[in-house]
Formats: structure tokens, C-alpha cells, sequence
DNA sequence: ACTTATATTGTCAAATATGAAAATTAATTG
DNA sequence: CAATTAATTTTCATATTTGACAATATAAGT
């Protein structure tokens, strides 16, 4: 009885609107006002759902992780039985297929503030050690002669050019920029070859 | 006549200490105590020399794109005359050769924010391209046979691989990793060859 | 209608961050 | 030493951020 919760609810909305804040301001610039305004709600509804600014931090991080291993198996799953490379390639440089850009900048903003918070640093060093190895064991697939190592340099080098794509967008580079990032990829993935 | 200016000296110093904080907070969270604190000064002493915040932020752009413009050239000059490309790659991936890993992070957190520091972005966009630009140099120089636009992908993608070290490095990866990035740096140019 | 569990709003205090100016101290030159 | 110029410290006001709790409103079940 009494009335239903929607504390679950609440609680997504909430951390959304935190992620939101920490890929437009980054984390230390995300205030708890700022996140209450983004996610429509009043400050002390941050407090009665979740919990102090440490708390929120927290729940961010876990939240990221979860969020994003499942979006990055999800891609996974989702290429078809052949050609997958090509599709692998194609979701990650297309613009707005695959994982989203926002998400990036909350990686990266993440990253960088990982030092301050060596939890959600671990989550995210996990998370990205997943991606690599589900990127390595598709090349390997593929290419069943190339070398462990070899595949690893490939494997780093493609996430690599992943990353950085998203990380040089707030400089408003030419659209060619994107394309050749994926150009480039194309290059790396060709020298496991024969 | 009159006590002598430190105006230079403490300008510097407040500037490193500002992008010192910046690597390690991000530029939000780099408060005017914060900085001050680092400087080993008061933090009116910040508003004695350079103005505001508003002022310190801009002032650290200039300075920044000053700094980086300076040692990326210096890095080019530095190259002996022959196997210059072998000199670039080991000063971009060793540890602690070329531009220290403090700078990258700087330069990270504030292509981030250049969304709120439009200046500070352009600033920083026009010595990513010429840093790009003296990479495609270097590359064509080398690689004559190679076409405009392979050359742009593979400066790209070194590039690229050069700043995710650096972006990654707050996960503590193991240290195989840079050895990685080194090999798929080389992999990249050599697609180049004949 | 009443109870109950929860959502939502309101209020206050403390801590921190910033802005601005005045007052003081220190080094140099004549 | 006196004058001068600039460095440094002190002080005050204001705005923002955060934490904590009280008070009220709302939607269920009985």
C-alpha cells in the first residue's frame, strides 16, 4: 500500500541528467543544481532518491559501466553473420550509429577524473579492456593467420582512432575528418592481411 | 626606479599552476584557491596580476596554444636528418620524451570545454592541425609515392593513437599498452610503403 | 474517510568561491 | 633616509554550492 514508488524512474532520470552535465561541463563542473535543473527536478529530490554528491558520483559510475558494457555487447550481438567488420567499422565511425557521441564525452570526462575517483576508474578501465578484447576477437576471427599481437596492435589502434574522433569533435574539425578516421581504421584492420 | 616587477615571473607561475590543476581537475573544477594553493601564492595575487577568472581562463588559452605551438615545432626541429620518422614515433610514444604527458591532459580537458571557451577551442584546433600538418610533412617527405589523402589518414590515425595513450593513461593500463600503441603507430605508416 | 507509505516542496545553516578595494610591506634609486 | 614603485596581505561583501531536516502533498489500500 501507499503511494507507488517511482524511485526507479526517478533515479534513471536522475543519472541521466548527471551524464548529460558531466559530457557538456565535466564532472567537477556538474553542480547538483545543474543536474536537478537538467533533470527537471527540484535539488533535494538528487538527495531523497540517491543520496550526498559522493553518493551520486557513485551511482554515476556504476550506472556507466552497466550502461555501456551492455550498449557495447549490444552492438556485438547485433552484427549479422557476415561481412561483420565491415559493419563493426561502420557503426563505430558512422555519426549516431551505435554507441552515442554524448556517452564518449562522459568516458572521457570520466577517464580524466579517474585519478580522483579510482572506483569508477576501475569500472571504466574494465569496460574498455571488454570492448578491446570483443574488437580483438572479431579480427581474429577474420583473420585466422595474424598473430596474437599483431591483433592486440590492431585491436588498440582501431579503438584508438574510435576515441579520438569523439575527443577532437568540440573542435568542430572539417566533416572530412570523420571519414578519414575511418579511412584510417580501414588501413590498420588491412595490415593483418595474408 | 621603485621595488622591481616579478609581473613576468608571477604570471608564469600562476598560468603553470592553472594548468597543472586543469590536468588534474579539469578546468571546472580548478577554483582560484585551488590555483593559488598550487602557485604557493594568495589568491588575490591571481586577481593582482592577471584579472578574473574570466581573464585567467582566456590568458591560459593563449598561453597554452603558445606552449604547445612552441614544443611541437621544437619537436620537428629536433629531428636529426635522417630517420627522422623513427625519431618522431619514439619521441611520441616514450615515455617522457617530446610533450610531456601533463600537457596532453591539458589540451584533453580543454577541447572539452571548448564548447563554454569557443576561443580556447579555436586556439587549440589550429595547433592540432598543424601539428597534423608537420606529421603529413614528415610522412610525404618519406613516402613520395603515397597519395595526399593517404598520407592525411595516416597522420590522422598516428595522431590519434598518440592522444589515446595519453587519454587512457589515468586507467593505469599495463605498460604494454604504449608498446602496443608504438606497434599500430607503425603499422599504420608502413601501409604507406611502395 | 482514514491510514500509510512515498513523493515533493520548503527552509535554514555551513562551507566554499568569487569580486573588489584598501592597507601594508618591501625593494630600489637619488 | 626619503621618495617611489610595485608586491603582498588584509578585509569586506556577495554569490554559489552543499548538507540536512522539517513540512506538506499525493496516491494507493482498507
Amino acid at each position: 500500500m501507499g503511494r507507488p514508488s517511482v524511485k526507479e524512474q526517478r533515479t534513471e532520470e536522475i543519472l541521466d541528467a548527471f551524464a548529460r552535465c558531466v559530457a557538456r561541463y565535466g564532472l567537477e563542473g556538474s553542480t547538483l543544481e545543474r543536474i536537478a535543473e537538467e533533470a527537471g527536478v527540484q535539488r533535494t529530490i538528487l538527495r531523497h532518491y540517491i543520496g550526498n554528491r559522493e553518493a551520486l558520483v557513485a551511482a554515476l559510475g556504476v550506472r556507466v559501466e552497466r550502461e555501456f558494457t551492455a550498449s557495447t555487447e549490444a552492438l556485438f550481438e547485433w552484427l549479422p553473420e557476415y561481412d561483420r567488420i565491415e559493419h563493426l567499422v561502420d557503426a563505430l565511425f558512422e555519426p549516431s550509429l551505435g554507441t552515442s557521441s554524448e556517452d564518449l564525452s562522459v568516458a572521457q570526462a570520466l577517464i580524466s577524473a579517474s585519478k580522483l575517483y579510482p572506483d569508477i576508474g576501475a569500472r571504466l578501465k574494465s569496460w574498455l579492456l571488454e570492448f578491446e578484447r570483443l574488437v580483438a576477437q572479431e579480427l581474429s576471427t577474420r583473420y585466422q593467420r595474424a598473430s596474437p599481437s599483431a591483433i592486440a596492435e590492431v585491436s588498440l589502434g582501431l579503438l584508438s582512432i574510435y576515441f579520438s574522433v569523439d575527443a577532437f569533435s568540440p573542435l568542430q574539425l572539417p566533416d572530412s575528418h570523420r571519414e578519414l578516421a575511418s579511412q584510417a581504421a580501414w588501413r590498420l584492420i588491412r595490415t593483418l592481411e595474408t
